[in-house]
RNA sequence: GGUCGGUUAGCUCAGCGGUAGAGCGCUGCAUUCACAUUGCAGAUGUCGCAGGUUCAAAUCCUGCACCGACCACCA
């Protein structure tokens, strides 16, 4: 053996042998309970981060029930991430000095197809690196057309059960990206800007919205508000920047007096409280910025007799951005006598699009709606009922009060590349037709062939919130009837409401059983200092550095010891070295082992003294204390506590076996005893079983140069203590 | 405003009812003996603060103080 072990030329061989060995998928035994788990597919076309590494805790709990004798199934899969990666290909395109505009629909589609599917080995390659003990022959894509079938299929169910309609409300529109999304999606910030004070009729109001003034369609002031009392259920002639408008003054309890002048003017048009307002009231949505972002004055531009000085500064207006109007409208305020006063110090929270960060306006669109709450309930039920415990348990409440919370889900995409919606809308009567992704030939309400398919997509969480059924019906035959509900949903807290909560009530709706038994939740991974990480910073750890750098092993070890469950981690390179050193240290060992096998002149197992008769004090200890080790070790790892598991091992190989038994054995070696050597070497063994799901790589490796009983290798040796067929 | 989490050795964190733990760092000694990616020895903590429960609390309860995360239609 080498004198040090060195992973890189290791690695590689090792998940060869288990892969091609067939060790990864599960032999299925009726008679058993299966042990299944599904990878939370990364997206199809990017690199793994460390985050994905933290998938190990999945691995390690495969391991572990696979070498306990479980039918167990990991189903790996690739998520096609709609508006993700078409965002991706989008700045791919930019570079090129083209867009997606430039590309009709099936070409774009095509293209991104491609794009990904050069990409997508590399991911699937680095979760090898990590040696993740997928199932590989399952390997599924969420593109896979039995996916999409289940996903046709689910979307009928729930348009025919009133779960899914259409709607024309305020959509969460991101004008850059040309997507609505739904309301998780939205990320608040907090930021500074001018609270505009202005003159309106008898009153002064504030908006930090001046833009959309020119829509606004009445006054909102509190019923309670002695102030504005008298002036409600009046409408007023308000003087505006395009001259005279009347608006009637309503009550609204939610107008708070204390904030600005208590009198709020309502844009049914572009903000979702005043949209509601304006529901309850018969007031017209009208809007005043388009899908572009931009300022739309063609409803004021069309009117007859527009007094010349209206008509120039509506076109100045027109067709420009809104932060380039909203300078141009203070010097007209001004010049009015309208502007009161620009209180510059305010400080709010904007909805601004998660992936490119522009704010996010919301405008009147007609979409597909998930009705949430039927679906929320029997989550909750379940939780309640405990057919889905969560680990850390305090994830259970949260779970619990998202679901509570959930609006309806606005679940469609303006994107290309994601399951286009199987609904037809019918140009003569104007209703829609749902199918199971047939193309009809005619409008199921009056019969015409003017028919033409919705060119949304889903979002990409409709789909991925069934992939627990919707990939266990697509792999094999009997996969879905034997593995679900699966096991385990292991998968980081950030989410559990966009994915998580979303299984739940999909999987429960629609199977009639929870999707997983359990959900365990991981925490983030930050830098050594317990920062977050980012590209911009410079502190982001890359899994395949470190692996190439000390060893998958190394990286693994480090992600779960002294990490307690749903909670945050710092990662530092010098625990990841910490870690390769212990790799080194077991590989030293089996070295020391191995140098008396040599000298002892033994080759095969039996040709050591058994192990079992010892009765001398020396071997007894040893043997007693890795019984002991082996009772904590799997109490821990069946409760989920990986990294007392890993910290047991860690503490007994290094510091009582090596250091203390070792150290005594010497003399005892040097002096030709064969059974002190059977004894550390059994109990290297049993170190190696525990350690396996930890370390895969090192100690299979390490097995494989000792001899054994068996020839089986560890991936598939029996945890000690559990009964194999 | 609401919910949840954190506050333990210089740093990063485990532990969560029985007289303080790990990794890294630090100090001293050791090197042809499996391993310097090492060994041995060692230093460093009234476990955020104040009350309470208990024979016993870092660990349970109450309150407080700071940090942090997430949620919420204050225009």
């Amino acid at each position: 053996m080498d004198k040090n072990f060195v992973p890189k030329t290791v690695e590689e061989t090792v998940y060869k042998t288990w892969e091609s060995g067939g060790y990864f998928t599960p032999v299925i035994d009726p008679g058993k309970k299966p042990f299944s788990v599904l990878l939370p597919p990364p997206n199809a076309n990017a690199d793994l981060h460390v985050g994905h590494a933290m998938y190990v805790i999945e691995d390690i709990m495969i391991r572990f029930h696979r070498m306990k004798g479980d039918p167990t199934l990991w189903l790996p899969g690739a998520d096609h991430a709609g508006f993700e990666t078409q965002y991706v290909y989008e700045k791919h395109l930019a570079k090129q000095g083209k867009s997606r505009f430039d590309f009709d629909r099936e070409t774009l589609y095509r293209d991104i197809w491609n794009f990904v599917h050069e990409n997508r080995g590399k991911m699937e390659n680095q979760l090898r690196r990590l040696g993740f003990s997928l199932d590989w022959s399952r390997n599924i894509f969420t593109l896979n057309p039995n996916v999409i079938k289940t996903v046709y299929a689910s979307f009928k169910q729930l348009s025919d059960e009133g779960l899914v309609y259409r709607d024309s409300r305020l959509v969460n529109y991101c004008t850059k990206d040309g997507t609505g999304f739904s309301d998780l999606e939205v990320l608040y910030v907090e930021r500074n800007d001018p609270m505009y004070y202005m003159k309106y009729g008898p009153f002064t109001i504030a908006t930090a919205r001046p833009e959309t003034k020119f829509r606004d369609t009445a006054l909102a002031v509190n019923p309670k508000d002695k102030r504005y009392k008298k002036y409600i259920g009046q409408t007023l002639q308000i003087m505006g920047l395009l001259g005279p408008v009347s608006m009637t003054v309503i009550p609204d309890a939610e107008v708070d007096p204390e904030f600005g002048t208590g009198i709020m003017k309502v844009t049914p048009a572009h903000d979702p409280h005043d949209f509601e307002l304006g529901k309850k009231f018969n007031l017209p949505v009208t809007p005043i910025i388009d899908f572009r972002g931009k300022m739309d004055f063609s409803w004021f531009l069309n009117q007859p007799d527009i007094d010349p000085k209206y008509r120039e500064r509506a076109e100045k207006y027109h067709g420009k951005k809104v932060a380039v109007v909203r300078p141009l409208m203070v010097e007209d305020l001004k010049a009015d006598g309208l502007l009161v006063k620009i209180d510059e110090a305010y400080s709010h929270r904007v909805g601004t699009c998660w992936k490119c960060g522009t704010v996010i306006e919301p405008l009147p669109l007609e979409q597909w709606y998930v009705k949430v709450e039927p679906l929320a309930k029997k989550a909750i039920e379940a939780i309640k009922k405990k057919k889905v415990t969560f680990v850390p348990k305090r994830f259970e409440k949260t779970a619990k009060q998202w679901l509570t919370n959930f609006h309806d889900w606005n679940i469609s995409r303006q994107n290309v590349w994601g399951i286009r919606i199987p609904a037809w809308k019918c140009t003569a009567c104007a209703s829609w037709t749902i199918t199971d992704g047939s193309v009809p030939s005619s409008c199921y309400s009056c019969g015409s062939d003017a028919i033409i398919q919705d060119t949304d997509t889903f979002d990409t969480w409709f789909s991925s919130g069934q992939w627990p059924f919707a990939t266990l019906k697509a792999t094999k035959q009997g996969d879905f009837d034997y593995f679900y509900p699966t096991s385990v949903m292991e998968t980081g807290y950030d989410i559990l409401p966009w994915w998580v909560c979303r299984m739940l009530m999909l999987g429960i709706h629609l199977t009639g059983k929870v999707p997983f038994e359990t959900v365990y939740l991981h925490g983030l991974v930050r830098d050594g200092k317990g920062q977050k990480m980012s590209k911009s910073k410079g502190n982001v750890i890359n899994p395949l550095e470190m692996i190439d750098k000390y060893g998958a092993d190394a990286l693994r070890m480090a992600l779960v010891f002294g990490t307690g469950a749903g909670n945050d981690q710092s990662l530092a390179e010098d625990k990841i070295r910490g870690m390769r050193n212990f790799s080194n240290k077991l590989w030293n060992i089996a070295r020391f082992l191995s140098l008396y096998l040599d000298k002892f002149g033994i080759s095969e197992f039996n040709q050591l003294p058994p192990y079992a008769g010892n009765r001398r004090k020396h071997d007894d200890q040893m043997t007693s204390a890795v019984t002991e080790l082996t009772k904590k070790v799997t109490k821990h790892m069946e409760k989920y506590q990986f990294s007392d598991a890993a910290n047991a091992i860690y503490e007994f190989a290094w510091h009582t076996f090596a250091d203390q038994y070792i150290e005594q054995s010497k003399p005892l070696l040097e002096a030709g005893d064969k059974q002190t050597l059977a004894t550390l070497i059994n109990v290297f063994y049993a170190i190696l079983t525990l350690l396996h799901p930890f370390m895969p790589f090192i100690t299979e490796e390490i097995w494989s140069k000792l001899p054994k009983a068996s020839e089986d290798p560890l991936i598939i040796s029996s945890w000690p203590g559990s009964k194999q067929s």
